[in-house]
DNA sequence: GATGAATGAGCGTTCATTCAT
DNA sequence: CATGAATGAACGCTCATTCAT
């Protein structure tokens, strides 16, 4: 009791204690800065500036810029992560499945432009030469390979393929679809319906 | 005796008087370096240490490092268009022209491994925030449409797509496809065999 | 001891954490290397390791090296142009005005050996092909036309002059002696009488 | 007369043996250029791709850089005296020697702009720091004072200057006036005739 | 004599990171 | 916890000079 008290005044009287505060102002500064200039043209000093935070108190918070990169990363995925699963279809079908999945990602994009293409970033942009982990896209890759697992078990899919495959294929689709999409600001209602009915003839039974 | 020993330590430490060969030699040693280890990570120095040549050499072939890595773009680009060029199948139908087009792009990387990938880093990666041209990948999408919009004319393919953003959907799951077979090692029969039989069944009339 | 010890450490070696003393330190020694060595032969480098500084921290003070050299021209400038103020005679006639302005350049170019040489090489030399403003000497001249003009309308000086000529002709005639007197280590009394005397005959009603 | 007759076949026949051109076509080559972008900012390869010649060629004719630059100023150096020597006066009063000087001096600048301000790049310009001979304009310095002394000695000048003191006073007057003039587009006769009245009225007996 | 491709030390400048305050 | 001055290795690039042809 005597604590929350303290740690309300402390919010309130001191400026002490405000280590959540300060990281949640890089995050937004480095998602921002990342988004509109890449990763190799930003500096930590410019996300520090941008957060309005002194530029020490970067290495505060992340061990390097390398990490911040990679949160924001993290950070990403699993927001786009929870868009996906609040709007997956109540009656699972393949079509209304891609469908769901499909509008997801596009109004994810449309929300947050710029935010999936800078996330992408390939990792191995951003090392020299390192072992790098399995990259973001193909993960997502395997995620659509799992969709397509389910539908084929359920025999809402053509059980020919190796849904591992596919799923590359199809995660390689919505991007390249995404990205281009973005670039000549070609109308998104066009695009998801013909990258629909695209992907649903390819994978029916 | 004398004159063989001259010719060959002639051959063998002369410095190469000829810039064409310089050139050559620089191309090559910055192919395998972009490859190897990104362009950011590869410097001019060590592009012509790598040509075995002096620093000042690079700037003597090219106004700059990104004149360099555009060289290559342009140069993989060209050979991979030589490449398909050569492996048209001689009845074009859809599965024939789609199967011979794949095959084509997987065999150039297998043969190529990595230039692909490196090439394609994006455009807006080394470029701080500059204007850019139509990115490598799309161009290569609309070069897809095409190849769609001609099945279409000639009955081969279903109409009530778009080819132009079919064209980049297909070029998207053969980007991602070759390069997580490339990254996994998955059998590039297999990983072909579905991808075409993918592509014809969504694009079949 | 112990705590003696410790303060005299730190006032030896600590790397000096306050800005303005850095640009003090920067300030002194441009000063010194850009008379020594001239403008070409010095560089932010050995500015900044002739300060007791890093390499970088030249650059958190100055933008360039020419933004470096323009203030220190700048500073030796406005030195001068104090130095000048406080020797004012009193009684402003032609000779006294003259003897007083001749002594206070000579007394501060033997005081601040090379500054003004150093503070003078041309604008033009430090900018390839720029546009520049007016120099620095030229300015001066108009110093000197402006005694004129003021010396004629007081009668003091002979009006069928035109003032600004002849003051770029006195500046010039000063430089020139300057330079010249602190190469041959002549005499400074005798520069100075020799100097005064010739200005006042020629400028006399 | 044999060797006379060869050499006419030279010229005209064979290619070689064309020294003597080359020198000449980089003499006029490196005054263009030094004079229009000064000492720093032309390079040997600017030298002879303006002269048509090699790059190599250079190295043939001069040492390095700096005896091009110190050639060219020698040059200009002579040039002047030449052209002051062909226009004194008959008759040698002091006011008819410096009117005659004065506007020799004005005329080869206006004959040959940017010449005289380039020569008098100062050596310390060219030098990182050694040790130099006498700068040329104090050379001229010592001229004018000569010619001040022979004044003296012929009653025409007042005795009680030292002539050396003089001298370089009057050339610095005239230094500072041309390349003023030169800036501001000042009429030539209005300076001359400002500056002749200035030098004699202070030089009379 | 003439050439120009080749060289590499050296330049001005940047920026990820540290640490005294 | 926060700061920002300080750092110096490393960058992309230039240019006076050499030398095989």
């Amino acid at each position: 009791m005597d604590q929350e008290a303290l740690e309300k005044t402390a919010d309130e009287t001191r400026p002490a204690r405000r280590k959540p505060e300060s990281l949640a102002k890089l995050k937004r500064a480095a998602r921002k800065l990342f988004v509109e200039r890449g990763y190799h043209a930003t500096r930590p000093q410019d996300i520090a500036r941008e957060a309005g935070l002194g530029h020490g108190t970067f290495y505060l918070h992340y061990p390097d810029k390398k990490a911040c990169f990679l949160a924001f990363v993290d950070d990403a995925r699993e927001e786009l992560h929870e868009y996906m699963k609040a709007r997956q279809p109540s009656q699972p079908t393949l079509e209304s499945t891609i469908a769901a999945n499909l509008k997801a990602v596009y109004e994810y994009s449309a929300e947050h432009p710029g935010v999936l293409a800078a996330a992408m970033t390939d990792e191995i942009i951003i090392d020299a030469e390192g072992a790098q982990a399995t990259p973001l896209l193909v993960r997502w890759g395997f995620d659509w390979g799992e969709i397509v697992r389910i539908a084929q078990s359920t025999g809402h899919a053509c059980t020919t393929y190796n849904p591992e495959i596919v799923g590359q294929a199809i995660l390689g689709a919505i991007h390249q679809t995404a990205s281009e999409g973005a670039r000549s600001l070609r109308g998104r209602e066009e695009v998801l319906d013909n990258l629909t009915r695209f992907l649903v003839k390819a994978l029916k039974p």
